[in-house]
DNA sequence: AACGTTCTAGAATATTCGTAA
DNA sequence: ATTACGAATATTCTAGAACGT
């Protein structure tokens, strides 16, 4: 877990956001945590835009600061208020913050990416130390992920069809 | 739908750099239209960057300007001085910005990878320690995958269950 | 291998960008190394360029400064500031230096056979090479995978809600 | 060959806008 | 009206490529 979190650079929107919920916890008005720690609440987003984004961002447009939680995985938790929550953004868990992923593309393409790949075979006359051999597993390792992750995508395919009828027939 | 030129619209970096350099032509030491009006040339990147930059983007840095100028088929054209030239940018011919066109990024169904499979790019030399200690955590990194898919993989199993049940009680 | 890095001769722009920050120390507020001496910061690089540059090497150009600074693997810290760090730059110990070494430049295709002869004993080095590439790709490689089940993990909360709608409401 | 300087491009994140669900 | 997402442009950081020494 922690060799996890070396490989992967923290984005700066994350730490920049906890930075600004944190910054804010006694002075509360504008943002703070919520209640349970679990998410945190925009008070006033006029202010929040005008005073608190410019200072962290290269904008003042609440908008696109939600964008960017939207990109990262965080959802609105009410309708009555700016209340933003993901799994792995708590009070007090800074560290949790590099398991959070910026979402990429659809993986819907994805089978067809997997047809495309074909072997090199150039390193395949070099010697091999255990170093190479481990690498060769490594890939081939991937190779079994992606094609499990591709069958997740066709079982989404189907579900998303399933459910599109359930609630069209409800 | 009738002309695709006039459709298209001019992209905000453009017109902002076309107003930048009219607006400076009197004023003239910082940035101005060249000698033939073929292009145009910062004389003080310092002064450029602080003082007219900010006022036309969320930035103040000479180089992502530069970035953005290649971006859009400017050239460099001479290696004594920051002059930058593009076929379709002369001074009182603002009309000929619509025919620039911004340079499109590959587009990236996974792109990453799937390239970097083909070359022979060059390495950064690292220790063997250091390799090995990669290599490690690459390991790690697929057994934590790897659990996280099988989640995935029970998850389907309930799934089915729960959704053979809903299509047999219709 | 470390006596290799013994051997190796210090490229020239290390040892002069160590000097740089070095000498900078206590005159004025160019350039210095940062608070925890892992790394260096470019106060201003208006002056920088203009006074510091081209007492070292032979051009007045940040951009190039950076473009050797990124040959050389160093990283920019924080989007705040020029900070760049290396983990063998450190202040204090120069030693290190000899540790650096500079990214090679791609071996063109053409003249591969004329370098295969003198190849006998750089063997394994192009075993490593090669075996870092491939760990650049897998780490990729699992950063797509990672996002990609990032999404899943996001597909199964929507299916969660709608299946327990679904239970709910039988 | 190895290193240095310059110019351009790749790749990732950030910001904006429109729109679908 | 609300919420989330796709897609285009913008900004940042790093690398490729050409050329000269």
């Amino acid at each position: 877990m922690t060799s996890l979190s070396k490989l992967r650079s923290l984005a700066p929107f994350l730490s920049k956001t906890y930075d600004l919920v944190e910054e804010s916890r006694d002075s509360n008005d504008v943002v703070s945590w919520n209640e349970e720690g679990s998410g945190f609440v925009v008070w006033s987003p006029e202010e929040f835009s005008r005073f608190v984004l410019p200072r962290y961002f290269k904008h003042c447009n609440f908008s696109s600061f939600i964008r960017q939680l939207n990109t990262y995985g965080f959802k609105k938790a009410s309708p009555d208020r700016w209340e933003f929550r993901h799994e792995k953004f708590q009070k007090g868990k800074r560290c949790l913050l590099s398991d959070i992923t910026r979402r990429r593309c659809k993986p819907s393409v994805f089978p067809s990416f997997l047809r495309a790949r074909e072997k090199k075979s150039s390193a395949a006359e070099i010697n091999e130390n255990e170093m190479l051999e481990q690498n060769k597993m490594l890939q081939k390792e991937n190779e079994e992920l992606r094609s499990q992750i591709a069958y997740y995508g066709e079982l989404e395919t189907s579900l998303q069809k399933l459910l599109s009828q359930y609630v069209c027939s409800r």
